[in-house]
DNA sequence: ACTTTATTGTGAAATATTGCACATGTATAA
DNA sequence: TTATACATGTGCAATATTTCACAATAAAGT
């Protein structure tokens, strides 16, 4: 374990990374890995994926490689991804529905407990995940009932600030935002940002860039 | 403008991020902006702005700020975002239909010219942009005749992979992929993954620090 | 027991990124 | 015209991150 150092950004985000091919080791029956192949895996240097894990203490075997299941068990320890998490979603359009249904967000811990809009033809209607539609104005309410922890916004540009200051005013500290403004923050709250133009952009320019 | 020193890569990413408050000034009529106000809006350093941009020419202008229209124009010019992309996307439940009908793809030139899905009762039904989905096998014929680009895949894990090696062997470059499995590529291609459990990871580590 | 082979953990070097600080240039106003 | 205020561009120092390289350790073979 290197000493009581600060864990770098990008070593979070690469950790969280390399949990989904550990997982899917696990289940092909595969117990130990070492960090020359889960490098591999992750398209990473072996030394970095060996730092980024000796963040965690060292619990690799020298001559052996790492313990799979202990690995997944302390990455998600570390990222708190040990446990579930509560979300709420407002904005029930396409994407908002897609993230409802996205299967892996529930086997990781992550679950939908209230769904939110605006849309007077939305709200009372039943969603496939048994929840149903309630309008805007129960945020707080319901978010405190049910200790919402993460509000997700999927709503249109015009919304969303008012949607956040919602989430923030029900006590909520962490927001995923889908729609594509900045959003106004109280300095106790997070904010992360998902993009997919940008994320184009950076593709087309990788792309220009290839010969 | 810094010598013909490389872009880092983190500058690319900063810089499609400022664009958007970029446009959104343009449309309230400014016209002209201080790397100090454009720190603020997108919460970096204003000395890390006026870097970025020096990368692509100095033409800001001392004593007075940036001239947006140019930026603008600069930033879309770098980033090869100045012209039309042509994408193609395989898979067409919610998700699927979410990023066709993002209105923000569009704008900045992302065209989505061909839909694909394996489903039977979907083929043949058309989209509200006025596409018809096709079967998958139709990929390679048609990604040619179009001349699509970018090769987006929101199929389910198990079908991921097939698709993209579809679009490989169709001459695409460059895949954006939102299905949770590692797609094998070619050398000479690119794939950019976008993972949202990921960034609830990130997320839930962040939110786990906090005091 | 000893040798060989595998693989971790980490100090230290190499590289990359960020931010400071200030010389330089522009505009405005008296 | 001169002073003042403002804001860029960038060398350089401070940080941060990545990668190397090797000692330490474990297992397997002889």
């Amino acid at each position: 374990m290197i000493k009581d150092q600060k864990i770098p950004d990008a070593t979070i985000e690469r950790v969280a990374l390399y949990l989904r091919p550990l997982e899917d080791l696990i289940k092909l029956g595969v117990h130990v890995i070492s960090s020359d192949r889960l490098a591999e895996m992750c398209k990473v240097n072996p030394a970095q994926v060996r730092k980024d894990l000796s963040y965690f203490g060292g619990f690799g075997v020298r001559g052996v490689g790492y313990n799979i299941h202990d690995l997944i068990f302390e990455i998600k320890k570390i990222l708190a991804s040990d446990r579930e998490w509560k979300l709420g979603i407002a904005g029930l359009d396409d994407m908002g529905m897609a993230l409802l249904q996205h299967k892996n967000f529930f086997k990781r811990g992550y679950k939908f407990v209230a769904a939110f809009d605006s849309d007077p033809k939305k709200i009372g209607q039943r969603l496939p995940i048994g929840l149903t539609i309630q309008p805007i104005r129960k945020i707080k309410p319901m978010a405190q009932d049910l200790g919402i922890e993460i509000g997700v916004i999927t709503t249109s540009p015009l919304q969303a600030q008012v949607v956040a200051d919602m989430f923030f005013d029900a006590g909520i500290k962490a927001i995923l935002n889908f729609s594509p403004i900045h959003i106004r923050r109280p300095d106790c709250c997070l904010v992360q940002n998902v993009d997919f133009s940008v994320t184009l952009d950076q593709l087309a320019y990788r792309l220009s860039k290839e010969v």
